[in-house]
DNA sequence: CCTGCGAGTTCCATTATGTGAAACTTTGTT
DNA sequence: AACAAAGTTTCACATAATGGAACTCGCAGG
């Protein structure tokens, strides 16, 4: 699992590397012990113990000396606060999101796209409380989720080939896409509708509706859904729900444009 | 502005180079161009533009080509969902947070101590939804917030030096410490009693109690803070919660040493 | 139109940095 | 005590970073 990128093609130096294994220690989801680190990697023990070190000298990676493992670091939280609040639409679509999720009363999710996958910023749980930080930074995959679809559909031709290139099409429900092509189909389908649903294609039971958040010009900047449990709402009472949150995503397009907010390089992948 | 550290002996190497130029970047907390960034740099041109390209490629840092500017990029979001839930308390601590906050009613903080800083890690507030995401990762000053001086207080003295030095002691209102002397004092108060207040040392009208997050072993792991705004809340009824902080503390702590929770390295830099 | 300027990008000889096999130290086990 | 496993240090070597300078691009003024 890792990322897609293995390390085959990584043409970065030093920093690339040093980032790798932050993504290593991150995919245990669990403080690792230096030896299980070791064997996820394909570095010598010494380069990889170096590596290691500047990290935790840095402060990316916590050291904790009595049970000898290594976490990620208290420093990732701090920077990726700022990278919430700048490079994320979560901040200025907050109370866009809170005045959609008390008007339809069902889980609202905010997401962008982030090298061909689903990166969800920001939540609104039915009628509990607003999300936890738990929730925006998670992702997911993009072939069978309504948001996913739906800003795999508003990319551009190479950027969406890129993106499919990604995809792992596994099978999660009876109704998740498993080739590229019958998605095409379907994508073909969403840019000309305007939204998409997501039929139970990534959870059984779980549907929803998405639509982009795109500027003026087109280029998008991610894309919002409402989501219900099958037995509570219906495809019609969702595609109901299509213009409010339309109007939603256009508000947070044009705040987000007066603020001069910058593209998420989505699947702008490779060619550098 | 560059980071606290500016030791100058031993920055690291490329990688912590890279990783100071996200914190630039972070610093400016908004999208930056190539030249803001140059003159907050003492890189030369040429080794900065790489550093930059080094963490575009490497996703750290999101690139617009339409406005030529820089922001943090999404990479790191998903890096420090990971950060959250491995390395701070709050995932463990969450259903502690909740239990405490529906009891005394008022706005509750759990923060860990990063280089001499406050982190806010996780927040319930007063009677309102659960904190967003913009709350942790949040940093504070630590001399003059109760969690703060909580922490500090049960710092070694080795750490304690180190953090110490590392305070602006700005006045922020007329009760803040200025001086690292007639805070050494509080804090061998607040390490006799077991607990601290911030009496309006930050924000004008607020007050908290604050208490250390304590393993069995006496290891520092983070602090908890309840807060109220002056005109609801005086000293004595904060006081009279600190047995039922205490407990939840205490309960968090628990929890985290049968997971095997790592310690927040706080103030351990420079040595290395 | 062309000239000058500043921002951004590329070059390339130099050298600091990172590399990794192997040796060494520490920790835990039989 | 002896061994094994995990972690740490060493050092000759090579890669990768450095930064001064030169180049390109876009634009404003002459």
């Amino acid at each position: 699992m890792a990322t897609h990128k293995g390390d085959g093609s990584a043409p970065a130096g030093t920093v690339g590397k040093a980032l790798d294994v932050l993504d290593a220690v991150a995919a245990f989801g669990r403080p690792v012990k230096f030896a299980e680190l070791l064997a996820s990697s394909d570095h010598p023990k010494a380069t990889l113990y170096r590596l290691v070190q500047t990290l935790v000298a840095t402060g990316m990676l916590a050291y904790d000396p009595d049970r000898q493992v290594y976490g990620l670091g208290l420093r990732l939280v701090r920077l990726a606060h700022g990278a919430w609040a700048q490079a994320s639409l979560a901040p200025l679509a907050r109370p866009h999101l809170d005045r959609l999720s008390a008007q339809v009363g069902e889980t609202v999710h905010l997401a962008q796209l982030d090298h061909g996958q689903v990166l969800y910023v920001d939540k609104r749980n039915a009628r509990q409380p607003t999300a936890m930080f738990s929730d925006a930074g998670k992702v997911g995959p993009a072939y069978c989720t309504g948001v996913g679809k739906v800003m795999l559909a508003h990319l551009e031709a190479g950027a969406l080939d890129d993106a499919l290139g990604e995809q792992a099409f596994r099978r999660y429900t009876d109704t998740t896409h498993v080739s590229a092509d019958t998605l095409r189909a379907e994508l073909d389908d969403i840019r000309a509708r305007g939204y998409g649903f997501d039929r139970e294609e990534h959870e059984p039971g779980i549907r929803c509706v998405a639509l982009p958040i795109l500027t003026a010009t087109g280029r998008l900047l991610g894309a919002l859904s409402v989501t219900g449990p099958a037995d509570r709402v219906s495809y019609d009472s969702l595609e109901g729900q299509v213009p409010l949150i339309r109007g939603v995503a256009q508000a947070i397009a044009a705040d987000a444009s007066d603020w001069g907010f910058p593209e998420p390089k989505a699947a702008r992948v490779g060619t550098g």
